[in-house]
DNA sequence: ATACCATTCCATTATTCTCTTGAATGATGG
DNA sequence: CCATCATTCAAGAGAATAATGGAATGGTAT
């Protein structure tokens, strides 16, 4: 093997990460992966694409070495390789967002053509939240939740928003949060509480900041309603579908 | 715009980052960026490709807004954008190296097949040279020399080695070291001075690490041949090109 | 103003990637 | 042991990308 060859075997292989991270598709499963372990059904779901489109992206994901798959009973679960590969990314938003114009502008395009962020930090919502000023949903898959949301902050996958609609204070404001500033989960919810009246916000930061700050978060299911006022009892949905 | 193009808009724009670094060509357009500013010609000669080709290649990693480009006198000097690109591909080779086990087996295949390496680290090196028991030669371009280098070290870029041969102590020890693990510039030196008789090595770190580490470079040309003792004097080379 | 030269553009070909459809695999649970 | 179901494989159409050589651009220097 020569120089060259091998130079060029070299750089392959650094630029297999980089191959891995040259689709959309790929970087929203890992996205999604890094948030928790998903199944390649969950994945395909969660990404609206098929699924043996989806399982190939993972196929590429796990060559690269950026994800590692299990079998668990009938499914195949996968997840991201390690905490680097989040950094990773993370370091890649960054960067795309610091070099590129176009994702600060994409963002704020749809952002304010649809609603107004609130630029809330998340201890002084908590507090807000304690007073009974807000009412804060986590808009994320309820594993997500149940592995760190805020204190106080109701569980509301975005499917089962219209159900929880009918059990939500109407004089209070609601805060959505979901994963960070890209997540577009709770710009959807934000949509749908103000077509039914509510007076509703984004956050703009989401969990992965509230980590990146160091804020301590709640794990496990729903607290039991603290400290609530007056209003409709909580939890108590009408539709089923 | 729809939710799911708002989504396509914003992975798409996290791709660009992706594909600018997914072609083994392009990695070494930004390994060799990263050591300082370089024309379209230099970086082509540097990599082994053709003009119009590196230029494309650096169109693409332009546009990807990893690399910034600005005429001087009748060239035009590409430089990377900044130092969270340098941060970046840090992390990218990082990456590839923890997770790509193929990785260190390339590169541990290629080294041991010929040659060995010294794991020296610099400071204790330094000492070495100080105390004349061996040479080190930084066989990087000139440039890179002069932007920090190993105090006492000779600046040899590659093509100059031949030359520079004649005019080196034969009882001593030579010590090569270039940009960093992945770099083959001293690898390639060592096969030349050990092809003419001499005992040579090359660190396993370069100067990525030696910045990395904190060490303090020294900046500049060439210091003028420190405390050396006996044998031949140094810079005169016999053949010119 | 003009000639020069580094760089970029352009067009072609070969290669690689993406998505879709339908069939195959293979572990699980009865 | 068989049926089932999630997942993967396989193949093909369409799009994108890479390398190459030749032409065009556009700033510089004389």
């Amino acid at each position: 093997m020569d120089l060259k060859t091998y130079s060029n075997e070299l750089y392959a292989q650094f630029a297999r990460i980089g191959k891995a991270t040259a689709s959309p598709a790929r970087l929203m499963l890992l996205e999604v992966l890094t948030q928790g372990p998903r199944t390649v059904e969950t994945l395909a779901n969660e990404t609206g694409q098929g699924v043996a489109n989806t399982s190939q992206h993972l196929q590429v994901l796990r060559r690269a070495r950026l994800v590692e798959a299990e079998r668990d009973g009938q499914h195949i679960v996968y997840r991201v390789a390690g905490d680097d590969v989040r950094r990773f990314l993370r370091m890649l938003r960054g960067l795309a967002d610091a070099r590129l114009a176009e994702v600060e502008r994409v963002r704020r395009d749809y952002m304010e053509s649809r609603d107004t962020m609130e630029p809330v930090d998340g201890t002084a919502l908590i507090e807000r939240v304690r007073n009974g000023e807000v009412t804060v949903l986590d808009v994320r898959p309820r594993e997500e939740f149940e592995a760190g949301h805020l204190r106080g902050a109701l569980s509301t996958p975005l499917r089962e928003l219209e159900e929880r609609l009918v059990s939500l204070a109407h004089g209070r404001d609601v805060v959505a949060y979901c994963r960070g500033p890209y997540c577009v989960l709770a710009v959807e919810a934000i949509e749908i509480l103000r077509a039914h009246g509510f007076t509703a916000f984004s956050l703009e930061d989401g969990v992965d900041e509230f980590y990146a700050k160091g804020l301590t978060l709640e794990t496990g299911p729903e607290e039991q309603t603290p400290p609530l006022d007056n209003t409709s009892p909580p939890t108590s949905p009408t539709t089923d579908s």
